[in-house]
RNA sequence: GGGCUCGUGGUCUAGCUGGUUAUGACGCGGCCUUUACAAGGCUGAGGUCGGCGGUUCGAACCCGCCCGAGCCCA
């Protein structure tokens, strides 16, 4: 039994202990009903770190959901993944062992690997249980596990089978100084300090009058031997006589085509720009469209190649860079020389400037399907609608197969050789994976092709997004039957998943790639819906960053508040939307929290049965009118949550329970004592908490067992909602509210709680205690049979109900308000000259018709505004519905 | 540089396909010891809806430009 202070620091641990170790959200082993079950994507964080107070907050939201359909629908699949497999995983290992991957095997590394994640992994759960999540514990996997690999490897090889992977020399982005390949996620701009050099370069053949030489401005001189070609805008009209001509480099002296391209910045420098293999994104472009020639001047440590002549063997940032200036300037090539900073893309890792390689590397095709894909996209519903728009440009946008191969020495291998004489791909047999090819043998003794026995092991390993991207095939259970010959899930009924809830700043990562991936392994498209919650930004709506010394963190917060205090805080976002952390937004969620105590402390004292039976005669008027109006609240409530509408979801429910039933209803049962009014009360309260359950987890569970689950356990209780609360011991299992549909006069409850409202400001306005005894009141207007209930609750000796007779008021014109949605249309811009008219009192009303400014309105198109005025005796409180109190009190 | 999104009292927010007086919470002022809660109740003040222009009888809402913020892509 409820009672003192609701005390969360000890409430909400034994709570969350409880959930866990009773298992109360396990996802059951056997068949599920693909009707009922529902599914969720959780998103796997990356463990390279601590948790931040953004992964809170996304997983409320998906808490919530979750919670939700527990209830509403059946069983729930709320997994739960560790991302360990990626770079950001090694790095944590190599800091917290002070080693480098480099100093052991592939299978020796991902070992210490998993040994250190392994703590972080613990802490994440730990987090995770901390914030009350309703996960499923006995649910979750590593991207690192012997199981993900097999399925990642899996998915390789059908996609390989199906013709979708080719392997390719291509330029990759590659930091020259971890030599390694690196996804552009690894990469981040900076500010650097740099120099815009303008160097000449000769025009070859030029003839007599044409310009032999242009300039060109770089900041990265050490190119020059890697030039291939220069480019001029289309629209450059000052030196479009230059396309067609061969440029010469200064220094090097080997000539390039000039040619027209409207990539060209003509903002930049002089508008005329030179083409390098590779000095950025737009020189891969160029090279591929324009097919030029391939001249690699820097090689995989940094340092200048045998193309760049004398200055073979130089660093190219530190030395040749200098070098080559120097020396233009002794030749005169060098124009002007300006310090200027500029924006440099480098590995954010070391923070070295990338470079482009040119090496082999596998890819997934995609460019030839993106319409197959954008229709895949459109298969699913989307929270927000407007979220859509960003994966359909993605989409769009795709110039680049997917690149799937990394040169890093942990991660899931791929199952792949190579014959060692005729470089025939030799794929590992499904039914042996995983394999690492650099310590297992291939599935053949010689080369299919060529009868050669010795082999490659390809040495690279997958993408992390290409592992990531599965985890609907994960949780599904997805695996090759070698005996049918077929792929088959554990859980086929999780499958499509139901939502899939992330951020926006990975639409064209997780979620474009997750889709691809299982719509070409399944032929569907994996989830019926997309979440996207927006960032959470700090108390300034500023983006919270390490830099700038504002992030939360969640640990201090929580030590703070609630966590149903956060939980409170979370949901008032709209789906999509950034939501700014708020002390106060916890702050008044405290506050809910102890109301919804206080209040509960009060129901207990007011009915001392948790579940009454309904009285034999029916229910009392106001009774039925609560569980009607909570019917509504029910009704919209569900409609909400079910369309992620978190913000209005919880303030509705946070409105009515406030002022309709402890403001109202409260205030009038607590004057009664009869057994309707202990079953609504009842009922009402079991309802509402149910229905705060998915925000206020813990607070609501503490209340439901004290108050609730022993009797809910036995079978025995009755009434509203008996059956489905005996589900089970938490009330996270119990059933979700079916609307009751009692018949109950609104129109008379709403007109019975203005009167309360109007004698209650009376009694403040006029400094009244709240129980002071009113003499007389006389009310104009049908309060159905309330009439006990206001003279009850406001204390009035003597309530007089008047339900059809005309108020003695003098009702006064005060104005004619014209219905615009009808009057607009019909007579347009005469609409001014009618309310100029109206304003200046000059019209008649007739009957039902208003003549005004030479047009006459009917019925429909007006209604006149009036103002109540009392002479009599007593004051009149409200001219809406008219009460009138005659009072000795008052002075 | 391109795309998408957001901008509503001091703060956070509701406002659906344009239509009377722009919603609620937090904070602020005043009043009320009322047998669940003073961390409560009642009540009041506070907004030219980022700016400018346009469409319309009528714009927070539709269109254009600009400013500020965020994300993604260059």
């Amino acid at each position: 039994m409820p009672s003192g202070e609701y005390d969360p620091d000890t409430a909400e641990p034994r709570w969350q202990r409880r959930w866990v170790d009773e298992e109360t959200y396990a996802y059951p082993d056997d068949p599920v009903d693909p009707n009922t079950a529902f599914s969720i994507d959780t998103p796997p964080p990356t463990v390279s770190g601590n948790l931040h107070w953004g992964h809170v907050y996304g997983s409320i939201l998906q808490d919530i959901v979750a919670r939700f359909h527990r209830m509403y629908d059946s069983e729930v699949l709320y997994p739960f993944g560790y991302d360990d497999n990626g770079i950001a995983s090694e790095r944590l290992t190599e800091r917290e062992l002070d080693v480098r991957h480099q100093e052991f095997e592939r299978r020796e590394f991902q070992q210490h690997c998993r040994d250190v994640c392994l703590e972080y992994e613990e802490n994440f759960t730990e987090k995770m249980q901390g914030v009350g999540l309703s996960i499923d514990w006995n649910n979750t996997y590593r991207t690192i596990s012997p199981e993900v690999q097999r399925v990642s490897q899996l998915s390789f090889i059908d996609l390989y089978e199906q013709g979708r992977e080719y392997r390719q020399e291509a330029p990759a982005i590659w930091c020259p100084d971890c030599e390694t390949a690196i996804s552009q996620v690894e990469t981040e701009d900076d500010e650097r300090d740099s120099h815009f050099h303008d160097i000449e370069f000769g025009v070859a053949g030029a003839s007599a009058d044409a310009d032999d030489a242009f300039t060109i401005s770089t900041t990265r001189p050490e190119l020059l031997p890697a030039c291939v070609a220069v480019f001029v805008h289309p629209d450059d009209d000052a030196n479009q006589d230059l396309v067609g001509e061969t440029a010469e480099i200064p220094l090097f002296g080997h000539e390039v085509p000039i040619l027209a391209d409207d990539r060209v910045d003509m903002e930049t420098g002089s508008g005329i720009v030179m083409c390098c293999t590779f000095g950025d994104q737009t020189d891969i472009e160029w090279y591929q469209a324009h097919d030029l020639d391939l001249r690699i001047a820097i090689d995989a440590s940094g340092h200048m190649t045998d193309v760049a002549d004398g200055y073979a063997g130089l660093h190219a940032a530190t030395g040749a860079r200098e070098v080559i200036v120097d020396d233009l300037d002794d030749v005169g090539a060098l124009l002007d020389r300006r310090a200027i900073e500029h924006t440099v893309n480098v590995h954010e890792r070391c923070g070295t400037g990338i470079e482009f390689l040119v090496t082999e590397q596998w890819y997934i095709e995609v460019l030839d399907r993106t319409d197959e894909y954008l229709e895949a996209g459109r298969g699913m519903e989307w929270f927000p609608d407007k979220m859509f728009t960003r994966y359909e440009h993605w989409v769009e946008g795709l110039q680049w197969d997917w690149l799937i191969s990394r040169q890093r020495s942990s991660g899931i291998p791929f199952p792949v050789w190579y014959c060692a004489d005729c470089d025939h791909e030799i794929v590992a047999e499904k039914s042996a994976l995983p394999v690492d090819p650099l310590s297992d043998d291939p599935p053949v003794d010689a080369c299919p092709e060529c009868g050669h026995a010795e082999f490659v092991p390809e040495d690279d390993v997958l993408d992390t997004w290409a592992t990531s991207s599965l985890t609907p095939l994960i949780n599904a259970g997805w695996d090759w039957d070698e005996n049918a010959g077929e792929f088959t899930m554990d859980r086929p009924e999780v499958y499509p998943m139901d939502v899939r809830p992330q951020g926006h700043d990975i639409i064209s990562f997780w979620l474009f790639h997750t889709v691809i991936k299982c719509y070409e392994h399944t032929g569907e498209v994996p989830f019926e819906s997309t979440m996207i919650n927006g960032m959470v930004l700090d108390e300034n709506r500023e983006k919270m960053s390490k830099s700038k010394g504002n992030v939360v963190d969640p640990d201090r917060v929580l030590a703070e508040y609630p966590v149903d205090a956060a939980r409170y805080w979370a949901a008032g976002s709209a789906i999509g939307d950034d939501l700014p952390y708020q002390e106060k937004g916890l702050r008044a969620g405290e506050k809910l929290i102890r109301k919804l105590w206080n209040a509960s402390k009060l129901v207990e004292s007011l009915a001392s049965e948790p579940y009454p039976e309904a009285p034999a005669d029916g229910l009392h008027e106001i009774d039925r009118w609560l569980l009607g109006e909570l019917d509504r609240e029910i009704d919209t409530l569900t409609d909400r949550l079910a369309n992620r509408e978190f913000s209005k979801a919880r303030d509705g429910l946070r409105s009515f329970f406030w002022n309709t039933f402890c403001d109202d209803y409260l205030e009038i049962a607590k004057q009664r004592d009869d057994p309707s009014a202990a079953y609504t009360l009842r009922t009402a309260h079991r309802r509402f908490l149910k229905l705060f359950a998915p925000v206020l987890a813990h607070v609501t569970e503490e209340l439901w067992q004290d108050m609730y689950a022993d009797i809910a356990g036995t079978g025995d209780a009755v009434g509203a909602d008996a059956g489905s609360d005996a589900a089970g011991d938490s009330i996270h299992l119990a059933g979700w509210p079916e609307p009751l549909g009692l018949d109950a006069d609104t129109d008379a409850g709403v007109a019975a709680m203005a009167v309360v409202g109007a004698l209650r400001r009376y009694k403040s306005e006029n400094q009244l205690p709240l129980t002071a005894e009113l003499d007389a009141v006389e009310v104009y207007a049908d309060v159905g049979s309330f009439e006990a209930d206001i003279t009850g609750v406001m204390h009035v000796d003597d309530l007089t109900v008047h339900p059809d007779a005309e108020a003695p008021v003098e009702t006064v014109i005060t104005g004619i308000d014209l219905e615009y949605a009808t009057v607009g249309p019909k007579y347009g811009d005469r609409v001014g000259d009618i309310e100029s008219a109206i304003a200046a009192d000059d019209y008649e009303t007739d009957g039902e018709e208003l003549h005004v400014a030479g047009v006459t309105l009917g019925p429909e198109e007006f209604s006149i505004e009036e103002d109540g005025q009392y002479a009599g005796e007593g004051k009149l409180l409200d001219d809406d519905v008219v009460v009138i109190v005659r009072n000795a009190v008052e002075a």
